[in-house]
DNA sequence: ATGTTC
């Protein structure tokens, strides 16, 4: 397959190469700043490869939408490209439903009361799961649960479909991990179970298939109509606590050693200093939060299923899959360190570092649509290479909270959510108010993301995901 | 994204 350029850009910037995977439109409705922070980013020593996916858009010290790489015994890792949100991602679940039991709104409207009777969304909420211990959880993930939260009808454990983080045990420096002040510990125990705010939510979507790749959406367990729970968010108060504490000594690191770039924000530390290893520690334990948090939130929901339209409701895992962290990983057999922040791992078919139920298909890469558009499921093709398989994370933000509020009228935002038609996206807050920063106009069309990595020759759509019933955080 | 907040 010959990937077409249209959708590819190199920018020879003063610092380095930075790789732009867009459409001409794309590109140009990112602006200036990308590249300033490119060139800011390209700074840190021994960073081999850095791109931009085409839903990239402006963050703290970095972009939303970053691929960065270094060979792992001379990486770099950077607490600023990782961002504060360590093991944001998102997780799929399979019903047994079809779009057609859910045809009645108010039984939408039965359905999202039940989620939010188990998902608290209001700042500050506590969640209902106290007989867990943070501790098990941080060093163990989703294996630090109580076997009750892991029913068998879905455990990862057992079953065919898995996330590449579920499995992982990864080391750890307990003294690092009790460092973090007391107080931290009790805001994130009393968070499991919960949402989170922004572009945070649990949704029931409906599937089409791409006529294209209809065969491995079937070997994945997908038909035409059935409904899906999709699941997107991350490492709640925790993943900011791990920042906040490895800061200093990262910056301390960088003084001691003489780094620094034109931005005095980007922090970064080698791979074998006491600073990066700490934080690389603290930041695997920020995934198992995240990872374990999501299934929380997916054992909440096949709850909120079962007591709404019976006890035969299934809602067995598609995949977990995080776009905010950094890890080693083996591309062409050479060990390399690789940070996606707002990116998402995207594997063909045959690779061998798929989970062994997806080792022929490829995995599913998640890709979240904005409020009241489609999401879609896709799976890697062998040229993603290129970009290390790293694909987009969603639509992009193309315009503030604040811009968004002035812009946007409520009336506006119920439109785009079809309010009182009969295939309405029911959405938990009755004033949409609360979250119309969260409106399609503050993000760009996912459906055009969608066409620029597909046309990059990144990954390949398996289905698109027609919202039903969102339920958001504020 | 999050918590905190002059």
């Amino acid at each position: 397959m010959i990937p077409n350029e249209t959708y590819y850009r190199r920018i020879d910037l003063p610092a380095g190469d930075l790789h732009v995977f867009a459409g001409d439109a794309l590109f140009r409705a990112m602006g200036a700043k990308p590249l300033e922070i490119a060139n800011n980013n390209l700074q840190i020593p021994n960073i081999r490869y850095m791109s931009y996916t085409p839903d990239a858009h402006v963050g703290v010290g970095t972009c939303i939408g970053t691929t960065a790489v270094w060979q792992a015994d001379e990486g770099f890792v950077s607490p600023t490209i990782v961002g504060s949100d360590i093991g944001c991602g998102m997780r799929v679940h399979l019903t047994n439903l079809d779009a057609d039991d859910l045809k009645d709104v108010k039984l939408r409207r039965k359905l999202v009361k039940a989620i939010e009777k188990r998902i608290p969304t209001e700042n500050h909420a506590r969640g209902h799961f106290s007989d867990i211990r943070l501790e098990d959880v941080l060093i163990k993930g989703l294996h630090g649960l109580p076997g009750k939260y892991v029913p068998d009808a879905y455990t990862p454990r057992r079953a065919t479909s898995l996330t590449h983080v579920e499995h992982a045990r990864f080391r750890y420096d307990e003294d690092a991990l009790n460092r973090i002040p007391e107080h931290l510990w009790h805001r994130a125990h009393r968070q499991l179970g919960t949402l989170g705010g922004g572009n945070h939510f649990v949704e029931l979507q409906a599937v089409t298939l791409d006529e294209a790749n209809r065969d491995i959406g079937e070997r994945w367990g997908l038909r035409d109509g059935q409904v899906i729970v999709m699941i997107h968010s991350g490492s709640r108060s925790w993943g900011g606590a791990v920042n906040q504490h490895c800061g200093s000594e990262v910056v301390k690191t960088m003084r001691k050693l003489g780094l620094g770039t034109a931005d005095p924000k980007l922090a970064f530390a080698p791979l074998d200093s006491e600073a990066g290893a700490t934080y690389v520690n603290l930041m695997y334990a920020a995934l198992n939060f995240a990872v374990a948090n999501r299934h929380l939130l997916a054992f909440a929901v096949r709850d909120a299923l079962r007591e709404t339209l019976g006890p035969q409701a299934e809602t067995r895992t598609l995949y977990d899959l995080m776009h905010n962290y950094a890890l080693e990983e083996s591309h062409d057999g050479e060990p390399l360190f690789v940070h996606r922040k707002g990116a998402t791992r995207s594997l063909p078919p045959g690779h061998p570092d798929n989970p062994e139920p997806y080792r022929e298909t490829g995995h599913p890469a998640l890709i979240p649509g904005s409020m009241g558009t489609s999401s879609y499921l896709m799976v890697g093709v062998p040229s993603g290479a290129r970009n290390y398989h790293s694909i987009c994370h969603g639509a992009g933000r193309v315009r503030s909270r604040n811009a968004t509020k002035q812009l946007v009228t409520v009336d506006e935002f119920a439109a785009s959510l079809r309010v009182g038609q009969e295939d309405e996206v029911v959405v938990n807050h009755r004033a949409l108010e609360a979250i119309i920063d969260e409106s399609p106009q503050a993000y760009k069309d996912v459906d055009q993301i969608i066409e620029s990595v597909a046309g990059a020759g990144l990954a390949a759509v398996v289905a698109k995901c027609r919202p039903l019933a969102t339920v958001k955080g504020v």
